[in-house]
RNA sequence: UGGGAUGUCGUCUAAUGGUAGGACAGCGGACUCUGGCUCCGUAUGUGAGGGUUCAAAUCCUUCCAUCCCAGCCA
């Protein structure tokens, strides 16, 4: 039984760890996510967090929360706040291992003097353009900076200078002295540190310079004892570099860096500067838009932490680039909400039908609230001579192996009685505006015990007792599963799918839906699950679609009509 | 064309020289007061060619394909 847990699980990272904890070579385990607080997480985030959080647990180690916060110009402390909130929400917790790469640049600096000391740094003075052209190409090796053989007394004097702010951006930088001819070009003396006269969000105006990712992180995790530095391949190139400052600095450990591939999704885009784009010029809502790929947008939606964390767990870690399939996030979430959702009924597009033997006034009728769960109890609905059902589950020439209603076809409406279809009334164009029915006394419930057979079963709300509803329909942000497969010359904006929010007005919904709570999600019957949106109000109920429920009646259909 | 990586069912992912397995998607069926859920069954895969071995997804070799790298971004 332990045995499957763990192979379920398995990955080449773990493996890479209980090799360590066979080895010695560590006792536990330290881990860390550092997000850079430059815009919201996403669903590649969590994956990420969901790795490095779910490997701390497993092991009864930690898992750090830090912010890569070296870049003033990009960051913001509202980044800082969501970010919290949304690996909170996900579940995870970091305890006192809430860390700033900020918090370092003391130290940071101090190792900087020891490289300058050394002879492993200099100032430089070449421009950015200047940089890029001694850096040489993929195929041409660079050339040697003209700054690069001052002495140490003078790397200091000018590198203290710039902390010092007496020059101005850009003119300097320090850079590592490693290899121009380096064919790994993170190796051509990269630059360590850059003047930059930009307010940071937590040490304001002290720093007129700020330490580089590449310098930055690999101290960071040393410094906090990290074992396991687990990133995206992109960063593989930079693995050298990464090793190279550790080698050369008195630092308290070397973490070993780990690559994996980041989580691609079909339908939608993980890049932060895409789903930036789609904010800023009004595509979307925002950021938690029900529609984004954010964890403040999918929250929003009503995905659930759980769904979210048992997709992470599903689609493993590897290293070879891939595209998830969306569906299986809404398997994640169906499977979760199947379990914890209370049904209801609402009707999306309403047909009215008349009972014409059932007498004036109403009657209460009781209906489980969720067949999966025995204690999530029951309610009351209630039932009259005039109801709703949805259009679609009518059809006057009904094609074969259709369960629902059609004239003279005996259907169940769930938890009330079985109706026949006598009449159907249409206007002058021909569409038909109302449905007249008779019902059988003896089924109330929704059950007889004459052994009929009755297979269509409809949901369907009571005319003078439903409440309106605002039904917003969600489907996926673009049309093409992957945004790589554009054709030449358009541009993603092109296959934005213009039905990823359709705004349904004319729904309708048992009366006790009035009383859901802002993020509560239900269960509509035989349509999908609902999450009561931010702009729920008790006169004006809200609720997004998370995912619509497997439909094997519309498959099939698919299936014959695309057949013949 | 330099360097770094990666190729296993449609998709994602296991298998650390010894029966290629799981999940999602698909298909078929049972059950059902949700054409939902559940249950049962089923097809499909090691990029290609050589080699080593009793035995290769795994080791060697030659190809092929794809991804990443020329920010004072992370």
């Amino acid at each position: 039984m332990e045995k499957l847990a763990e192979e379920k699980n398995s990955n080449f990272i773990r493996n890479i760890i209980d090799n360590d904890l066979e080895s010695g070579k560590h006792k536990y385990i330290v881990t860390r996510f550092p997000p850079e607080p430059n815009g919201y997480l996403h669903i590649g985030h969590a994956k990420s967090i969901c790795l490095n959080f779910g490997i701390a647990r497993d092991y009864q180690g930690k898992c750090h929360l830090r912010f890569d916060d070296t870049n003033p110009v990009k960051e913001d402390l509202e980044y800082v706040d969501s970010i919290m909130e949304d690996v909170r929400w996900l579940g995870w917790e970091w305890n006192d291992k809430l860390f700033f790469a900020s918090d370092y640049f003391d130290k940071l600096y101090e190792y900087a003097e020891i490289l300058i000391q050394e002879g492993k740094a200099f100032v430089c003075e070449l421009s950015m353009d200047e940089l890029r052209e001694y850096r040489g190409t993929l195929t041409v090796p660079g050339k040697n900076s003209p700054y690069r053989n001052r002495s140490v007394e003078e790397n200091l004097d000018l590198f203290r200078r710039m902390r010092d702010g007496e020059f101005p951006d850009g003119s300097k930088s320090l850079r590592a002295k490693i290899d121009m001819a380096s064919p790994n070009l993170n190796m051509r003396d990269p630059v360590i540190y850059r003047i930059k006269k930009t307010e940071h969000h937590r040490t304001g105006d002290s720093w007129q310079i700020y330490p580089m990712y590449d310098y930055t992180h690999c101290v960071s995790d040393a410094l906090e004892g990290i074992t396991h530095s687990i990133c995206t391949l992109e960063f593989e190139d930079h693995r050298p570099l990464y090793d190279w400052f550790l080698d050369q600095l008195p630092v308290p450990c070397h973490p070993r860096q780990i690559e994996f591939a980041r989580l691609n999704l079909s339908y939608t885009v993980m890049s932060k500067r895409l789903l930036l784009a789609l904010v800023k010029e009004g595509y979307v809502k925002g950021w938690d838009d029900p529609r984004m790929p954010t964890i403040a947008g999918m929250r929003r939606r009503g995905f659930t932490p759980e769904a979210i964390r048992d997709f992470a767990d599903r689609i493993g870690v590897a290293k070879a680039n891939s595209m998830v399939d969306f569906e299986l996030l809404n398997f994640c979430v169906r499977e979760d909400l199947n379990k914890k959702a209370l049904r209801r009924m609402a009707v999306l597009n309403p047909l009215k039908l008349t009972i014409s033997n059932y007498p004036e006034g109403s009657e209460e009728l009781t209906a489980e609230n969720n067949p999966e769960d025995s204690e999530a109890g029951n309610r009351s609905i209630t039932f009259s001579r005039e109801l709703y059902i949805e259009r679609e589950d009518f059809s006057e020439n009904p094609p074969k192996g259709w369960f629902r209603l059609a004239p003279g076809k005996e259907v169940r409406l769930k938890h009330a009685y079985y109706v026949t279809c006598t009449d159907v009334v249409k206007d002058d164009s021909g569409m038909i505006t109302e449905l007249i029915c008779t019902y059988d006394p003896k089924s109330r419930g929704g059950w007889s015990d004459d052994g009929r057979k009755v297979k269509g079963t409809l949901h369907w709300v009571s005319a003078a007792h439903a409440i309106a509803l605002e039904v917003r329909l969600y489907d996926h942000l673009f049309s093409i599963p992957d945004l790589n497969d554009m054709e030449e010359g358009k541009s993603y904006l092109d296959y934005l799918n213009p039905d990823s929010e359709i705004i349904n007005t004319m729904a309708l919904g048992e009366s006790s839906l009035q009383e859901a709570q802002i993020g509560e999600s239900f269960q509509f019957l035989r349509l999908g699950y609902f999450n009561a949106d931010y702009d729920f109000t008790a006169d004006k109920p809200v609720f997004n679609r998370i995912s619509t429920l497997r439909d094997s009646w519309a498959r099939q259909q698919n299936k014959s009509s695309s057949g013949a």
